[in-house]
DNA sequence: TTGTACGCGTTATCAC
DNA sequence: GTGATAACGCGTACAA
């Protein structure tokens, strides 16, 4: 593919690539005349600026890079969906890596990020991470980085993050007001921060109520769902909970599956709730009462936070952390009687 | 941020800059010694080859764009998912822009990807385009660009789709056999070339099922959630259909909503079918029966199509299309008794 | 206001 | 097998 550069263009017009460089900065001294007389022609020849030539030039790539652990996610989808609007807004470009909750290829992006790709990233970090010091190189760097959602505790950079705290423990607060007293939390990585604090809501919740804690009705899932379609038929057969509070969505919909199978009637026998952004969560059978992120504003707040970073670096707390609210929904599937 | 170059690795090393380039390429006579030294020091260093100047240099970004209507959606997610993979295997990035359906967005992406930005586009098109004639600016400039499920008929390009026009004949047939006489086609966009094809498919259908088409059951609706639910439940409560075949994933949902604001019961009153790659529809209330397309095997094969397209250009024939099965999955939606 | 000349970091070509 | 050098397309300091 041959596109047309500034040298031809400025050919093409009798002027010197500096004079139609020019015309494309807002900044620079040119003559209004010659200014859309240029631009009137790029128009005509569909001239573009070479995004790389100008990004090796300026030393900056206008692409922020995004890295999930997965795509196919509500919230995730929903949250990339707030940073690409902020970002085109800005008139920036969004690079997307997925590391598929592998620690080795977070950490393989992250480095391949040093060759200046990216101005600066958005991370939501993998479940199975244990040694984040490879991200301290980023802080020596410079490199701006703000974690959403999951986070590493031990990285001091902004964050976006919604009070998990708080919103499990008026989960777990809810079952328990529904009459729940064997309440099971179902949770993939334990170690995750993310794991922790929601879990510690629970606990608290129970604590609250007098409810004795049984190490037995917290369950370390998988991202398998045929592994955890085992396990948890086994939990429900054995344990034999009367709720479930469940740390990820897609544990709900195990939890659902798992239910179906044994013949379980929620809400009847089992009442579950659990983190979801999955928007028709009402038409589920029986409708999932839900604790919902807002994952849209997530990904605008951390987008904003990052174009803060990296325009005016010297006015943001490198500490500082926005918190917003999740919003819990109370539906069929924790209802007293169906 | 500072990132070491190419020139202070090979000062460090008291070498040449182009010595250190050949470490990096396969290609170059290189003594191995002096390779293996450089690429020690490089991981030292934390050095990364700055892609930008590559691709200056190189003239290729090894970037694909990816363009879709919506990123909030499962058969995208899916499908980028796919996408990304295959990329990533090939040491390409993916660029991901959404259209929200708008089509002005569509040509601005298309229209700015002409700076070099990617090598290729894979796209499925906004669902308000009328005049494509700007993507001919495309083939001119023979930027390869594949299509997926959402395509223009008259431009020439590879594409991947799914054979549409089967699964909504399949579709509409299921729905005759379970008892369907007055059965409703919701579309969002008549005029796209996928709601025509899978249109088609219905009124087929009903042909070869002696069934007489009402244009009145053809429900023309909108990205609106509100909108939908107004023009449905005023559709179902005057035209009083006994099945709707959704084209797409969301006025499924859509109907679902409805009826339950109707007290209509599914699949006593009304059956529903529709195209969606939804993966919890089991656990619809009732489940949902689909006709689920591949999606992630999409984005593989439209990945793998653009890299054909761009190594060996002379190999691919611009009309080939690839056409993949859907799958339609019975469920109680349709079931003859609820 | 416009033009000239240089450098951003890399790689390919050509010497040695 | 290695080094010097030009060029990719652009933006800016400086000169005119």
């Amino acid at each position: 593919m041959h596109n047309i550069n500034i040298k031809e263009l400025a050919k093409s017009l009798n002027l010197s690539t500096s004079t139609v460089s020019r015309a494309f900065r807002d900044n620079s001294d040119i003559n209004k005349a010659t200014k859309e007389r240029i631009l009137a022609k790029a128009k005509e020849l569909n001239y573009q600026p070479n995004h790389y030539a100008s990004n090796l030039r300026e030393q900056r790539s206008r692409t922020i890079a995004v890295i999930v652990p997965e795509l196919a996610n509500n919230f995730f989808s929903q949250a990339i969906h707030g940073i690409e609007r902020v970002a085109r807004e800005k008139g920036y470009h969004i690079l997307i890596f997925a590391t598929e909750d592998e620690y080795e290829k977070e950490v393989s992006f992250i480095r391949h990020l040093h060759n200046g790709r990216a101005d600066g990233i958005i991370m939501s970090v993998s479940g199975e991470a244990n040694d984040h010091t490879y991200l301290d190189e980023l802080a020596e760097k410079r490199l701006p980085l703000v974690f959403f959602d999951r986070v590493y505790e031990d990285i001091i950079t902004p964050r976006v993050i919604t009070n998990d705290y708080n919103s499990s423990f008026s989960a777990a607060k809810h079952l328990i007001k529904q009459g729940c007293t064997r309440i099971a939390y179902l949770v993939i990585n334990k170690n995750l921060s993310i794991g922790k604090t929601r879990m510690q809501g629970y606990l608290d919740a129970l604590e609250e109520f007098n409810i004795p804690y049984d190490d037995k009705l917290v369950i370390d899932c998988t991202n398998s769902y045929r592994k955890n379609n085992t396990i948890l038929k086994n939990m429900l057969s054995k344990v034999k909970p009367d709720g479930v509070f469940t740390s990820v969505e897609r544990l709900a919909f195990a939890t659902y599956y798992a239910c179906y199978d044994l013949n379980i009637s929620i809400p009847n026998d089992l009442k579950v709730i659990g983190f979801s952004s999955l928007e028709i969560a009402p038409l589920l059978n029986p409708s999932l009462t839900t604790i919902t992120q807002p994952a849209t504003k997530i990904g605008i707040e951390a987008a904003l936070l990052l174009f803060k970073l990296l325009e005016a670096p010297e006015t943001v707390d490198l500490n500082c952390q926005i918190v917003l609210d999740s919003t819990l929904v109370k539906r069929n599937s924790t209802a007293l009687k169906s």
